[in-house]
DNA sequence: TTAATTTGTAACAAAACTGTAACAATTAAA
DNA sequence: TTTAATTGTTACAGTTTTGTTACAAATTAA
């Protein structure tokens, strides 16, 4: 994930927030919180998808998008637009305004996210990709398949979603605690004991004809993918 | 995709969305925000298509409908209207006022599509390209056949729309709600263990006389093409 | 109309997956 | 070294998921 994405926003606490979180992701994000100001730094900036307030002190988000879909070079930029809940959400959905999405404020960040990869597939697949890799691991999630070395791996369910989570912190430590809030379905109650045991199926499965251990056991404290 | 669609629509910003994302999609597009002008020039551009919103401020969208009803040369122009909610919807629906489809505001982009290239493939198939193919299947959308190894195979209506989905995406996994989604008619419940009945109605079909498995059932998760 | 095809569902069988307990092995601390 | 804590391993029963079949209802064709 390294595309640019420019975000205009009236709020502060909104941009750091999002603007933190997506740089996490691996974008590149820069961003304005005044209409007209924006788009200035947005056409330099050329961004693959912009993040669009529709209440600004200045110019209204319907007034920037009309602007940059005149602007040949920008006409195709993705947008998606924040809206505040009640902010004549009827209007916005029914005239469709060019937009490529909305997510209604407050909206937690997974979904802005969901939300941005969605949208980027569609503009620019190679920006988005869903698959994780690491040393000669490779994870698809799209076809759901693993490879070692180019050599498919069959993995349950639970060992996928092990791996997955280990594949995208690669070398952190995580407790037990930690790996059954993200691998388990929530509010699922498992003895911690049982993360062993997928450790060991997960190791078992991975590690064919004694390659190198790819999963670090760090006592007392979890496991981590070496 | 290569054929003319002409908007009538008095909303620029759908006209924009519309416009610019079927431009995307190779389609040569031309249109008018007023009716009176837009049948002259609609008649110049000579589409295959029309989009047509049912309100408008001048003439009305069925009067529009007429009109190009009764010139002989355009009278089997398909026509697909634009409706906005709650715009009288069951006397539209009812006076079969010569309309190829109807598509409710607001209607995402994609939906739009779907049904542009449904309602071309019955006036100008060759406009749609048509063919999907994955190593040796192939199937032709407009006679509706499919062939493996150059063998034609029969299958039932929902056969076909089960492989011709998979046939867009070949390798993707899709869960049952997916599938559902997209190969069943909108808005109908269907036990979901319903297409597994499907898929194995699918998979004894394409895979006469013990040839590769096509179809990879992903245990928790759903299946795909290969 | 009747016959044929297609469809959805229920029911059961088969397969895959999961969690746990019990015990062995390892490690760290005393 | 001994002891306690932690982790590895295995087997197994229970659960979940999927495959398969049969059948009745619905739809389409003859």
């Amino acid at each position: 994930m390294n595309g640019k994405i420019f975000i205009i926003e009236d709020e502060p606490s909104i941009i750091q927030l999002v603007q933190h979180n997506l740089e996490k992701e691996g974008f590149i994000v820069s961003s304005s919180e005044n209409g007209n100001e924006g788009l200035k730094q947005l056409k330099k900036f050329e961004p693959n998808l912009l993040l669009l307030d529709w209440m600004l002190p200045d110019l209204s988000g319907i007034e920037i998008c009309k602007n940059i879909r005149k602007d040949n070079k920008f006409k195709s930029l993705p947008i998606i637009m924040l809206t505040a809940k009640g902010e004549e959400e009827d209007k916005i959905k029914g005239l469709d305004s060019g937009v490529d999405d909305y997510l209604t404020k407050p909206f937690s960040f997974n979904e802005l996210l969901a939300r941005i990869k969605a949208v980027l597939r569609r503009s620019n697949p190679e920006i988005v990709s869903d698959n994780l890799e690491y040393e000669d691991l490779f994870l698809d999630r799209i076809e759901k398949r693993v490879f070692r070395n180019k050599e498919e791996i069959k993995l349950g369910p639970t060992e996928f979603r092990l791996l997955e989570f280990f594949l995208m912190n690669p070398k952190r430590v995580y407790s037990r605690d930690q790996i059954l809030e993200n691998v388990w379905p929530n509010n699922v109650n498992v003895e911690s004991r049982t993360i062993d045991v997928h450790i060991r199926r997960l190791r078992q499965s991975i590690n064919i004809d004694d390659q190198k251990e790819l999963i670090r056991t760090v006592r007392s404290s979890g496991y981590s993918l070496i």
